[in-house]
DNA sequence: TTTGAGATACGAAAGTTTTAGTATCTACTC
DNA sequence: GAGTAGATACTAAAACTTTCGTATCTCAAA
């Protein structure tokens, strides 16, 4: 066993990306705002069934990640996350794009377009996102 | 403990997903096309020191979960994907849309292309490739 | 046919994630 | 201020992932 934790350690381990649960979370979170333990599991649906502790639980590793932070009022916690949908989603993108695209974010949006299930529809977003895009980079 | 376990049940659990390190191992699968352990070990960046019995595991893992077939050849076995990689990309695509970007694709691009880091190269593919599937559909 | 280098099979330890139980705390009501 | 409904804190079991050790097997060379 040598020594491969030197160097970097800046977070501990490995990623600084949400577990399945986690991500279920702040998904609600996300949604409203802010929230109660309480208030992010009657968002969940019916059929999850997730104890009321476990909830909590989530909430107090994810608090724990710095995903969100919590202010008390009156017996309760509120939590917030700190992290924008966007930037998360953003950092999700460039993961997935270099653990499974190369790192070539165009092979990854070759292979959403190559995708038969996609919409003419979601087609045609897309191109016109693209498009403003390019239009507002060269002025 | 209630029977939440009913109705579906079509693939054990959860994900048809790779983790973490079954990921790390298809990815040098697919690009050898197949290979032995020792192949894929041998793919395997220096600093990354993984004991042979342990890629061993992983590949038996990958072939458990079906992911890759094996053949013996002489004393060793050779693995090959089952899946290939357009495939795999593909579901992860589908996963992370949902899980992430509201099911709406064309918000997951959004999102890509909102990203200061993608270079004007990557943009000018990026619209090329929607504009090929565009023609191709109406043309 | 013995033997040994190199391969596989099996089992399990260590770490992480997911879930939940029990104990404790807190604000409010009487 | 005692009781209680509802919240948090703490602990830990269960499941899954990652890693590797030990035992065993196999081909080929001597």
């Amino acid at each position: 066993m040598d020594t491969h934790e030197r160097d970097g350690m800046r977070q501990k381990k490995k990623n600084d990306l949400l577990t399945e649960v986690e991500l279920e979370f702040m998904n609600e979170l996300w949604a409203l705002g802010e929230g109660t333990v309480r208030d992010v599991l009657d968002q969940l649906p019916e059929e999850r069934n997730l104890a009321y502790t476990s909830a909590a639980t989530i909430l107090r590793i994810l608090e724990q990640k710095d995903f969100v932070i919590s202010k008390k009022e009156g017996k309760r916690h509120i939590f917030k996350p700190t992290l924008a949908k966007d930037a998360y989603q953003t950092r999700t993108l460039k993961d997935l794009s270099m653990k499974l695209f190369d790192d070539t974010p165009a092979s990854l949006v070759a292979r959403l377009v190559d995708d038969a299930d996609l919409s003419e529809e979601a087609l045609g977003q897309i191109r016109a996102l693209v498009d403003r895009r390019l239009k507002n980079d060269t002025g």
